[in-house]
DNA sequence: GTGAAAGCGCTAACAG
DNA sequence: CTGTTAGCGCTTTCAC
């Protein structure tokens, strides 16, 4: 640690340094980092050398004072342990990354007031805002909306009208893995379902629903989980163990089908063979042979990309006149549920799929 | 997406307008909201009267370019799907927002130079950075050292001299796991190792290593495999299907230990009996009754609490004389590996525990 | 294509 | 305790 380096450390260059030094005006220096603007290319080489040279970078705080635009995109997030969020938390931020923009973190619980969070937000100036938190109030978009602060909504769907949504194919996903258990020649379907009123719980449930009533079966039982893992526990004990056992269990998202796996097992089901269990998003570790968790996916990479494309345009100021874009995703195989006698086929990526109309 | 309302969006109050809708001077609201600056109190509740009325809060760019502070740190993490990086990012995040820090999250991937990540930082002209990525280069260090930016390193030591690290107790952690692999019994003993020169993996190491040499057994088997699933998993499949399988394995953390896990049951060794295999970091879904690993703990709360105590003084000047903070953690037995006769007990949250010198 | 000058929103001396 | 003043580092008209 050395003390005496830390009092006598180099402050940062300025443009005036950089401009004296290459011998031109300030302003050269500012058009030459200012992207578009009209330098002799003979003057910029000056001042590109000595800007490497004083390893020069433009400071952003002054410079957003001025263009308004601090290159800073919020990101809110509330269920970091279900690796979905890191997950796209980490494509977002990778994409961004080229274009200059950086991801400021705020880890949410739900509850909170959106007041704070506005005003956060225009402390840090920031030029966007990514809500991929569950359960945040509708004025935060009427406020944001009011604020010019453009706003993209990660699998959240809100009656605000302010903002715009990227979404996994939820309603699709939900028939899709009815079918398939319809097809497994199951009986007795459930509905392990996330918090109340969050869209893509309501949405997945709304696609089975109508796949299964489609398909002649029974409503499914509907049991109030939530997103998390405990009360998902808790919630699949209550089922697994009760009267009413279902033999297909849809859960609203993997996280939760895990803690369904658990209890499953725990009461001495074989999960692919008592009971089938199914999930939503295909988070890497359902992969895992130990867990080889039937799905539903959600492709993180297509999903951050569309965010990103969404949140550029709104950032550029292109009012998108779309408001939701649906990101597709499809049915992965493993062994939680019992499998259809036909149609089961192989993806070019080696996952299993299945085609519902096959001999 | 109301184009109306964005063109005569409210463009965010100033200082300014708070002092005239309040009767005062710049410098008076400047003052009320400073931490620690005189005003009165008749004027303050005045100024804050205006400025809740106005949503007023002072831009952070203009004031950035005065105090040269930004109030973000930036925090980078190279492996987010190992659950331990976004466990302890949520609890940094959390422990440093009520001071009013932000964090903005770099994603790298290891590889990378320092050079642009430096500039990035001065770029954004961050308060401090937070280190929490493998294998960046020790020139970084220096490098911050010259620009007088705080550091701590998470679970990394470095030769470099700047910079204050915060890691686990990752020496008596592989110690702790020897002693206890050596009283269930076991004799060929296998490291799987993390990537090579990175110092938790090392350190876990040499605590295991001394541990099994002072019981009077043979070194262990040292397998390098790297911190990545995909690697740990090919490297086990070498270890458990090659002719020298060891009965105790000791992986690198967690996330390698799951894909071990997956290899031994591939292979139809059952964990816990015919393998014993241990993890390190007791990552939240270790727990799950699926995997239940036996493994030693980096209690991610007060390795956050320490990151975070340690950052605010480094931000605050007090060089800290310290350089390296251990954070003490503790074996948790679970089912992953066979259960020495004697010395079990329990903690008092329920987990399991081990005592060497039990009868 | 370039430089001079003004000013983004704020804080920090400095007088009072 | 308060207001006036200067200036943080940058971009951006505006003349040239």
């Amino acid at each position: 640690m050395s003390d005496d380096q830390r009092r006598i450390r180099t402050k940062a260059a300025t443009s005036f340094d950089v401009a004296r030094l290459a011998g031109v005006s300030r302003s050269a220096v500012s058009r030459t980092f200012t992207q578009g603007a009209s330098v002799a290319p003979e003057t910029r080489s000056r001042v590109m050398e000595a800007a490497k040279a004083l390893r020069y970078r433009p400071n952003l705080a002054a410079r957003s004072l001025i263009t308004r635009r601090s290159m800073i995109v919020a990101i809110a997030v509330s269920h970091l342990d279900n690796q979905f969020y890191p997950a796209i938390v980490q494509r977002i931020s990778e994409q961004l990354a080229p274009l200059g923009y950086r991801l400021l973190l705020y880890v949410t619980h739900g509850e909170e007031s959106h007041e704070p969070l506005l005003g956060e937000l225009r402390h840090f100036g920031v030029d966007a805002l990514i809500l991929a938190s569950r359960g945040f109030a509708p004025e935060l978009l009427a406020e944001c909306d009011l604020a010019g602060l453009p706003v993209v909504m990660l699998n959240n769907a809100s009656p605000a009208s302010h903002g715009v949504m990227v979404v996994g194919d939820n309603y699709r996903g939900g028939a899709a893995l009815a079918r398939f258990l319809i097809a497994g020649e199951h009986r007795r379907f459930a509905y392990l379902a996330g918090d109340r009123g969050v869209s893509s719980s309501e949405e997945r449930l709304a696609g089975y629903a109508a796949a299964l009533a489609e398909g002649g079966r029974d409503a499914p039982l509907v049991v109030d989980a939530g997103f998390e893992f405990e009360r998902a526990f808790a919630a699949a004990s209550d089922v697994l163990r009760g009267p009413a056992r279902p033999d297909a269990l849809f859960c609203a998202n993997d996280n939760m089908a895990f803690a369904a796996l658990q209890v499953a097992r725990q009461n001495g089901l074989a999960p692919g063979r008592d009971i089938s269990i199914v999930g939503f998003d295909n988070v890497a570790i359902s992969g895992w042979p130990d867990l080889a968790l039937t799905t539903y996916s959600q492709p993180v990479d297509a999903l951050g990309a569309k965010v990103v494309e969404v949140l550029v345009a709104l950032m550029a100021g292109k009012a998108d006149d779309t408001t939701e874009h649906r990101v597709p995703g499809r049915l992965v195989v493993r062994d939680t549920a019992r499998q259809p006698a036909h149609g089961i086929f192989t993806y070019a990526d080696g996952e299993r799929g299945w085609h519902p109309g096959a001999p």
